[in-house]
DNA sequence: ACCATTGATGTCACCTGGTGCCATCACGAT
DNA sequence: ATCGTGATGGCACCAGGTGACATCAATGGT
């Protein structure tokens, strides 16, 4: 044993999330996060950029997915068809942390500057698979409408997702959600 | 003349857009912004929630001119024909700051803190025109969908139009913008 | 002219998020 | 045993933000 108790990182992640959902997000203090953790104010800053930041931690990974997914597709698929890719490769990141995802949702809903923090991470993600679309070859202008297109279908199916009592897949609602915005769209 | 001067809100503004723009957000301070119109801190907070908002000050306009163009819209209209007439709104506010469009929008640009707030404003906007679109009743979906599209090509718009050398009208970059968008859902 | 009310502002104390700097302590390598 | 090295603690400090109270100008009534 040593001085320090290992996964101080994961604590800390866990004494966030406990006291957040317990007293709410504007009530916990990071002392008291980091008291609970065993480790100090100092320590916690160490870790994570802010307060906000401990919720987030990870999020890279699912960007990191979703572009792997637009990279990996075949040559011929149009821009919508990359983005349903990046869809199918979020619901497998979903489903592995579905345990978690509806207290963390609660959460982020109750304070609006954990909303800001969760829309500039999906504002990150969309410039993520626009680059990715325009070294496929689309022009700026149609990736990035279909980047972002992309966040606007996960958001919608996410919220129908979470908490879902039927416990229905990501990527069936978020195809159906996909498919919805085409048939919108070719319509009227 | 009394003990105050009038307009302090617009002073406040004012001062703040340039010290951001001269020395930067972050280096800047809302004791230096209340200086520089003449007021304290404490008066500063009482105009302005944070240190964000006084960028953003008048931005439900913004919202509640989409919304009343939602509101005013023909019944047969489509959802995204909804939102074509919300943007068209848009374009006639924009056309009107668009002096200040540039300057703010590159001091937005070098913030994250700003950024987030821009977002979520962007956000509430979204979430304005879904309300009004599901009382024209179109179901959730399709209204969450069609509002958070919306937003997308206002922003992919907006950024075309910031700057833009040749001046294009926003109203014409947006239509461009919402027809490409369908253009790529209806088609692959 | 005098006074009470009201609203905008100033003053002060305080809390919390966040950071820089340096001290401390356990552990592994030599 | 000693010497780094890396993770942590401690402390001072700044800025954003808020509550409570004081102050002062304008206004209106008498």
């Amino acid at each position: 044993m040593g001085r320090w108790q290992p996964d101080a990182r994961a604590r800390l992640q866990e004494a966030a999330l406990a006291l957040y959902g317990e007293r709410g997000y504007e009530e916990t203090t990071v002392a008291e996060i980091a008291e609970r953790a065993g480790l100090t104010k100092r320590t916690f800053f160490r870790y994570f950029a802010d307060k906000r930041e401990v919720l987030f931690w990870g999020s890279e990974l699912l960007e990191q997915q979703m572009v792997a997914a637009i990279e990996a597709a075949p040559a011929s698929a149009s821009a919508l068809a990359l983005i349903g890719a990046a869809l199918d490769a979020a619901a497998v990141r979903f489903e592995e942390v579905r345990e978690f995802a509806g207290p963390r949702h609660r959460i982020i809903a109750s304070s609006r500057e954990l909303q800001e923090r969760e829309l500039i991470k999906a504002a990150s993600l969309a410039a993520g698979m626009a680059r990715a679309l325009r070294v496929r070859g689309f022009g700026d202008t149609a990736a990035a409408l279909a980047a972002l297109t992309g966040t606007t279908v996960m958001h919608v199916a996410f919220e129908q997702w979470v908490d879902d009592p039927s416990r229905a897949p990501f990527q069936q609602i978020a195809r159906n959600a996909l498919a919805q915005l085409r048939e919108m769209a070719s319509t009227g």
